[in-house]
DNA sequence: AGTAATCTTCTACGTAGCGTAGAAAAACGG
DNA sequence: CCGTTTTTCTACGCTACGTAGAAGATTACT
C-alpha cells in the first residue's frame, strides 16, 4: 500500500472530506482552508497539486474523470478503507499478531474498547 | 513515530527475535541467514550496520551498551509494542476512529477476531 | 474563425531519507 | 609500541515528494 506525503495526505483528506468528485483548483482552494493550512497565505500553483494528483492517481488513491472537462478527482478507496488496510499492513508484517493485537487491545481507550466489544459482538458483516 | 526503511527494519527484526543485546557484526552475520536474506551472498560492510544502528539509535529504536567493548545494541520497545503503536499512529490520524476501527474489524480474520474478542472480554490488564 | 483564457502534461529542481561504504580516528590486545 | 578491531565521520547515489515553469491542448468569447 505504501504511505503518502504530507500534501498527499492532506489532499486525500480534502476529497475523503468532499461528497461530491473535485477539479484541482478546487482542491487547490480547499488547501487554504484555515482547518487544513497551518500555514496560510501560501496558495499552491494549481500545476503543483496537479503533479501531486496524477502521482495519487498512479499510486491508485485517486480516480479522475476524464470526460468532464475541468477534470474531476475523487478518493478511490474510503478513509476508513484506507485506515484499515494500513492497519492489516502493519499487522502483517510481524509474525505473531496476537502479541501485537494484545499490545493494541491493552492500549486503547476504554470508549474504544467498547467500539470493539460491540462490532465484536454483532456480526461479523462484510469484509474490505 | 515513523516508519523504518527495509535495511531498518531487518536489522530491528533481528534484535526483536534475540534475546541478549547483539554487537554489530553479530547483526551483521544474521543479516545473512536465509529467513533474512532473500539475495545472498551480499554481506553487508560492517559499517554500513554500524550507520544503520546509529540512525536507528537517534530515532530511539535501539540502545547502545558503551560501557562493554564492542557495543551491544538492543531494541527499545518490544515488536508487539512498536506495531500496537504504529497502529495507534495509524488511527488517530483519522478524524473518525469508530468507522475506521469497524472497517477494521470486518476485514480480520476469524481467528483473530476470536483472539481480539478474549483480550476484550476477559480481561482489560496492562496498558502500553 | 481567431484569439484569449483555462486546463493539462512535461520536465525539472531542491530537499530529505536511506542504503551503502571508505577513510580516519579511537580503543584494545599482546 | 604496533597490529587488529571497533567506532565515527564523511560522502555518494537513488528514490520520493513538494514545488512549479514552459509548453501543449482544450474551451470560450467575440
Amino acid at each position: 500500500m505504501g504511505n503518502l506525503g504530507v500534501l498527499e495526505r492532506l489532499m486525500m483528506d480534502i476529497l475523503w472530506d468532499s461528497t461530491a468528485p473535485l477539479t484541482a483548483n478546487e482542491l487547490k482552494d480547499a488547501l487554504l482552508r484555515p482547518a487544513v493550512s497551518a500555514t496560510p497565505g501560501k496558495p499552491l500553483a494549481t500545476t503543483t497539486v496537479l503533479t501531486v494528483l496524477s502521482r495519487l492517481e498512479t499510486k491508485a488513491f485517486v480516480t479522475r474523470d476524464r470526460s468532464v472537462r475541468p477534470h474531476a478527482y475523487s478518493a478511490v478507496m474510503t478513509r476508513a478503507e484506507h485506515t484499515a488496510g494500513l492497519m492489516h499492513e502493519v499487522l502483517g508484517q510481524v509474525p505473531d499478531r496476537q502479541a501485537a493485537l494484545a499490545r493494541f487491545i491493552g492500549s486503547v481507550s476504554p470508549q474504544e474498547a467498547e467500539t470493539l466489544r460491540h462490532l465484536l459482538g454483532v456480526a461479523p458483516s462484510d469484509n474490505a
